[in-house]
DNA sequence: TATAGATTATTTGTATACAAACAAATCGGT
DNA sequence: ACCGATTTGTTTGTATACAAATAATCTATA
């Protein structure tokens, strides 16, 4: 007798990924000490506290975001006071972003419950099998030419 | 000196989950056959082929959507004719769930690229990582009741 | 240097993700 | 049998995610 049933659901990568990621969100959420505060808008904010200044398309590459999804989180982070944008003077396409006074006090607080959130989220694994996993999903997270054009 | 970097984003299990995920959307899409079917209608139908018949809060625990987003993911699985939804006799507030001939054809016949796109998606390990891999990341995507209260 | 092609930012539209609030129905304990 | 608590499905609102189209600008090269 053979079962139809070989492609089983909670063995997917794809399917494990996601909800890894669901856990993850609700850990950041939980445990970022600003309810406002979203793990794009984090990153985002990190980013721009280890670069200084910005364009908008750059930050997007480094942070894994689009354009059109940079937008509103830029945008968002801008109404909440948190970051300037000025037009380059080299380049009138781009708009140059950086922190302001208010973005980089909250993001200097808040940035000790980054390690935090990791730490929490890799809690299940010992640190072991933290250091393999992080190594593994790594590899998993490059994108190539060949399978994207981009 | 001490560099004042210790945060790094590209090392955080957070951001690294979700560009892993975002490759495996990516994959996802180029090889399932069908531009309109995504990672989300799939699941659900797939879960619908092994159950038969479900209902549609108990579906949502299995592919891990909230009541909300599987409110969605079925109204389109509904309109594109792929399944049917009648209410339970026995409990007029469930909506019982299942594949017409339309959705069982069409699941039939592209769970063949489903196993295809876990493959793709962990190529860039070997197939022993792989199986690491999954094994941890299986740890990462239970969520337990002490984090989650639900 | 003229212009075809590329890049940057924006906008629109569809599809997750999830909190919160709600109505209808069911369940559990007294 | 009653009634408070829970469950199911729906709706609203905010925030990703990303394709596709567009306007403005810049780059490369013939």
């Amino acid at each position: 007798m053979v079962p139809k049933k070989q492609y089983v659901l909670e063995r997917q990568a794809g399917h494990l990924l996601r909800r890894a990621h669901q856990r993850h969100s609700y850990i950041f959420q939980e445990n970022i000490g600003d309810p406002q505060l979203t793990p794009l808008q984090f990153a985002a904010l990190v980013k721009l506290r280890d670069l200084g200044e910005v364009s908008q398309n750059h930050l997007g590459r480094l942070t894994a975001m689009d354009a059109a999804t940079m937008q509103g989180v830029i945008k968002r982070l801008a109404v909440r006071g948190l970051i300037d944008r000025r037009p380059d003077p080299h380049d009138r396409r781009r708009l140059i972003l950086s922190l302001n006074k208010e973005g980089n006090k909250l993001i200097e607080h808040l940035i000790q419950y980054g390690g935090k959130i990791t730490e929490q989220t890799l809690e299940p694994l010992t640190s072991n099998e933290q250091r393999i996993f992080l190594d593994l999903l790594f590899k998993l997270a490059q994108l190539n030419e060949t399978e994207r054009k981009v």
